[in-house]
RNA sequence: GGUGUCGUAGCUCAGUUGGUAGAGCAACGGACUGAAAAUCCGUGUGUCACUGGUUCAAUUCCAGUCGACACCA
């Protein structure tokens, strides 16, 4: 452990477990603030589909990164890596904890070990590389990996679009191979990192699950999603909750099997947040209930 | 009440000319460093309704029982 006297303290799991709550509440309980690591609770434009701490939990408590983009806005991991190091240097003055709460496994990850820079590559490579996606198929990309970096490619997810895409884009932006530039190095942080998971019962967190996506229709996620309707390529709305919706907005399935649809993928989603965050053992684990014992956990850790 | 059809995985269904069974979806497991609520990979989980009979062997053939549906009364 560092000697430093500040901490981040890290709440993850999965999507419905109650995280928003229980991090209003300790927050409170320790007279500090929170950053929000939720990839698509970043966009002014979608509340009811993403479950966004409403106007009275925002009131008691100072959020960061809830609603501070819109949703043609380019974003990445990297720029969130680097405005929350900076939000956390300012708030670190007033507090000696922040807390730092959030689904979105990758965004996390980034903020307590760092991720390797990579120059921005230009939007028409993308566009480029997605054209042969479409019109010649991802063997064509396989190839073109192949060739630049032959190391990337013995290891890659060879079936993954997004991996293909994303090693080429930098392999052509930087002339230098993927593999060679992606470090996996973990960058020392100044301040001390407590990582606290929340769970349920498979049972108990999917019949949360299936009441909370009841809820957001009769919160009238269909007109957020309609009012939506001409964004709909947009990357920020390729989320659960929405493209089903589209479907339903499409005529292509009833509203049932769009509000089932929802739960399925919702379902999922939280399955694979767990995987992310079970594959480390950094997590201590709680049920959402137990609110005393994390309060007793971090102020017996933080000291 | 009678006749007929059906009863196989969580769901919808296929199949076995008799050698204990397989698809889709769901589910489960996993990967994942700039799209990450995205994207990708792997895995059949089963008293073949029940009870008998025939047979070396029955989920399959036969009988009965129960259940569902349809038609006739």
């Amino acid at each position: 452990m560092k000697l430093s006297a500040k901490h981040l303290i890290v709440i993850a799991g999965p999507t419905a477990v109650g995280k928003t709550d229980i991090a209003i509440n300790l927050a409170q309980h320790f007279n500090t603030e929170i950053i929000s690591a939720d990839s698509r609770q970043f966009y002014r434009e979608m509340s009811i589909g993403t479950a966004k701490p409403d106007h009275n939990q925002l009131s008691k408590i100072n959020h960061h990164f809830i609603g501070q983009l819109s949703i043609s806005d380019y974003y990445n991991v990297s720029m969130f890596e680097n405005e929350v190091l900076s939000l956390l240097k300012s708030l670190f003055i007033k507090y000696d904890a922040v807390f730092l709460v959030g689904g979105s496994g990758l965004y996390i990850d980034a903020v307590c070990k760092g991720i390797d820079d990579f120059p921005d590559p230009a939007p028409e490579l993308r566009s480029y590389l997605k054209d042969i996606l479409t019109h010649e198929g991802i063997g064509k990309l396989q190839e073109m990996l192949q060739h630049l970096d032959p190391e990337y490619f013995v290891t890659v997810d060879i079936n993954n679009p997004n991996r293909l895409l994303r090693a080429l884009e930098v392999c052509h932006t930087t002339g230098q191979k993927f593999s060679e530039q992606r470090l996996n190095s973990q960058k020392n942080r100044d301040f001390n990192i407590i990582k606290i998971g929340l769970n349920l019962t498979r049972p108990e967190l999917f019949s949360r699950i299936g009441l909370r996506v009841d809820q957001m229709i009769v919160s009238g996620l269909i007109k957020e999603v309609e009012s939506l309707m001409s964004y709909r390529q947009l990357n920020a709305l390729n989320t659960v909750g929405y493209k089903e919706i589209f479907e339903f907005l499409d005529a292509k399935i009833t509203l049932q099997q769009a509000v089932e649809n929802i739960k399925t993928n919702t379902r999922r989603y939280a399955k694979r947040q767990l995987t992310w965050f079970k594959r480390t053992d950094e997590y201590k684990w709680f049920e959402p209930s137990g609110i005393n014992e994390i309060t007793n956990y971090l102020t017996m850790t933080c000291k």
